[in-house]
DNA sequence: CCCATAGTTCGGTTACGATCGAAGTATGAA
DNA sequence: TTCATACTTCGATCGTAACCGAACTATGGG
């Protein structure tokens, strides 16, 4: 009577609030033990045990024991990916459950995704390059405008060799913390690698945190001004 | 007590069965009355209309009065996109309900994903250029070779246009009927585009299917040969 | 060895939501 | 108007799964 793959079974286990509060803690990047992820979704020990061990026999998490701990995580890219796109579908609906975005400020206000710079800082190189004509939007995707190019070059990114590599150079990625776009592509890479490489900011080991330093979001915020807020179409 | 997007709610609409089955038969790009819906999802009339308000209230499903008949079709990209990935990674865990694809097999055969081709004839594409040379994958995505540049040449693609664009230019997709990568990005929308100049196929209306015709099909799989199944790894 | 902490398994309760029958509304056809 | 089709609302039933208490296993420390 059924066809094709089964989403309920999917949609189910993301379903129920326990578990859907254990998979919002585990977007952090970090592994949590299972007493951890208990007091997250705010059930008890034995509850959150079971939950786990839907959540692992689904493919959504992975276990690493380690003494008498057992640590859980995230398991892969596809997950990740999935819940952001589920994020950001419930972003975009309202459905929020009391704040806009994660928990942890430091997270929301920098991190990686995959591999460029999402959250506030993010959003901000995004409408900065925007605002100043070094990007434009059109029907098909974004695109780098001559300005943007030389600037870019001027940052000190290598912008021929990614221009020969004929890799995607820029595409927009919604950010579900802030509900909008942000830069992503080779050149949203080569922006964050710069960043560390100038010394403006670090990644926090064992989570998608970038931290800045004082020094580096000051010379961050000059190198990237963001013109008085637009108020933007929510998208 | 909880923070961020509310993924539970998102995750219990499409965690029922029946709506999981309706959603499934909307991902066709057909919009269906209740009566239809209800048939696809096995449940009587009142219990698909309820289930259809909450999809509705939620943010999934839109409707679309005529006559005495209600049309519900999925509410824009952003859904149909959460809904692919969803399914790829159902597919990709072997989640699977009984067969491995969709239901209607032109479908399964050829479709849009946005506005390149997706299903088995896309793969093929794919895994033509692949074996060829014409495109390389690499860590931080999908690149064309100068055989591939040229190839698309050939083929009647104005390369130096697409290029100049600076965007994406090769990207790849997961399929989840194929469970395998299929091209997208600039260049996957110019060879559907061609695709369709030659003749060989056109988009049959009110749905995601591209038909080919017989000697459309011949003319494909001459201009992109695929080796001998070769056991890939799964992705 | 004993105790403490971390996690699992088992059993019984409870609550939520899917389901359908039956009755109600709206649109169209005769 | 009357009948038919398409859909919605209401009310009651029923199953499933979340939940926790309690007992059990495993690892580490003294």
């Amino acid at each position: 009577m059924k066809e094709g793959p089964d989403i309920a079974r999917i949609g189910a286990l993301i379903g129920d609030p326990a578990r859907a509060n254990m998979l919002t803690a585990l977007m952090s990047g970090k592994a949590l033990t299972v007493t951890e992820l208990s007091a997250e979704a705010g059930v008890t020990l034995q509850t959150a045990s079971a939950h786990l061990a839907k959540l692992e026999a689904g493919g959504f998490v992975a276990p690493r024991k380690q003494g008498r701990h057992k640590y859980y995580a995230l398991a892969g890219d596809a997950v990740v990916g999935t819940l952001e796109a589920l994020m950001g579908l419930a972003a975009d609906k309202g459905h929020l459950r009391t704040r806009t975005g994660p928990r942890d400020p430091a997270l929301r206000e920098a991190r990686v995704c995959y591999n460029h710079l999402a959250g506030d800082m993010g959003v901000r190189l995004y409408r900065s390059l925007l605002a100043r004509g070094h990007l434009r939007t059109a029907d098909d995707g974004l695109t780098a405008s001559e300005d943007g190019i030389a600037f870019a070059a001027s940052f000190g990114i290598d912008i021929a060799q990614l221009t020969a590599a004929r890799a995607p150079l820029c595409r927009e990625c919604l950010d579900w913390s802030e509900r909008r776009s942000h830069l992503a592509g080779a050149l949203g890479r080569a922006f964050l690698a710069e960043i560390y490489a100038k010394g403006w900011a670090a990644r926090v080991p064992d989570s998608r945190i970038v931290r800045f330093t004082p020094s580096g979001r000051a010379a961050f915020q000059n190198a990237f001004p963001v013109p008085s807020e637009t108020p933007t179409s929510p998208l």
